[in-house]
DNA sequence: TTAGTAATATACCAATTGGTATATTTTAAG
DNA sequence: CTTAAAATATACCAATTGGTATATTACTAA
């Protein structure tokens, strides 16, 4: 049974993370999210032990509507190959995408949980481990179709393709541009097409 | 002649850069300052408006002392496309330098500011601005002494290396790992040699 | 309807925040 | 050595910080 706990629960998260994800985690107060929420600190200490875990369950909260929303787009294709073009694609609508929520979590949250917080720190290191692991995983299965040349190692290119996207979202939104998204989504592609195919 | 005030000055800022640039803006507190530097904050209002000032002050001071490591790196040879090398040179010991001072500034400031800080992020702007011209600048040169072929787009080139060596230094730090850096860096130096000489 | 409990609001806490006015010390010129 | 000014230290400010103990309200099962 859903408790009403469990609604407010959400509601605080859903409500909270974007505000964590633009303002970084020290400069959040407990009134900015009290404001936001409307509701009182007892609320909000009510359901979550403290800020640190609130900032974590908002964190996990942007990286799995994310990630949900990526996997839903790879699905439109069962070739390996169509998977990893459909991913550059979905990146295609990333800046205004992830403008809504204040940003990319997995880059704010790297940099800002780094050299402050070990916890944050660490659920953003597993995320992206998980990403590139998928990543790895897909490009081993295009190697076994045939799709993918035998020559490719799939890690090393898995980490090279995360970082390019990262590279591109950090640049895109410190400079409010989405240029270097469309660009570097171009060149993942010549890679993919280029390099990769068998 | 050269005050008490200025020698000060740059004592503080010194002391206090690297510790804006792990922390961040919102993290990093006038204590935090005092106690670092041993001084009172009448010394530290004496010598700076404000924190926003200071922080401003201390960014340009990393950006500065980093820029003139590249470019004495960078002269060490007249030919364009060598140049060119010489810059991913440089980025292969990027991860051990900069981690005496907190991190790649461009990144912490980058990402900390947006939403947060428009001096700063302003800041941050022209520094990437003016990096990507001078790639550009060098590009053009080569293309001009007949080193780069005449089919280089030189900005959006100079754009595509500054996307992937930040995303290389975003993912560096945050998995504490220097393989992407090195790996990013063939990647560049391949792309100079396979696809921009002429 | 009522009692018990779950959920939220209120009032409060000490510590810290960025910043300032003023007192004190340090410096350099005469 | 003296003195004015420059530089730094001290003491203080209201506002805000994250967090808690307790009071109040909302909900649900009997």
């Amino acid at each position: 049974m859903i408790t009403k706990a469990e609604k407010t629960k959400a509601f605080i998260i859903e409500t909270v993370a974007p505000i964590f994800n633009k303002n970084g985690y020290a400069a959040t107060s407990i009134a900015d999210i009290t404001k936001a929420t409307g509701l009182t600190k007892g609320a909000i200490y009510g359901n979550f032990e403290n800020k640190e875990q609130l900032a974590i369950a908002a964190f996990k909260f942007m990286v799995k509507s994310l990630m949900r929303e990526i996997v839903k787009h790879m699905d439109k294709s069962d070739s390996p190959i169509e998977k990893l073009l459909l991913i550059s694609d979905f990146y295609r609508n990333y800046y205004r995408y992830t403008n809504k929520m204040g940003g990319c979590p997995i880059l704010n949250v790297g940099v800002d949980s780094n050299h402050q917080n070990t916890l944050l720190l660490e659920k953003v290191r597993t995320i992206i481990q998980r990403i590139q692991d998928q990543l790895a995983t897909i490009i081993e299965e295009g190697i076994e179709l045939g799709e993918i040349s035998t020559e490719i190692n799939a890690m090393y290119t898995a980490k090279r393709i995360d970082t390019m996207i990262q590279g591109a979202i950090f640049m895109a939104y410190t400079m409010d541009d989405d240029f270097y998204i469309q660009d570097t989504m171009n060149q993942i592609d010549k890679m993919i097409n280029e390099e990769l195919r068998a």
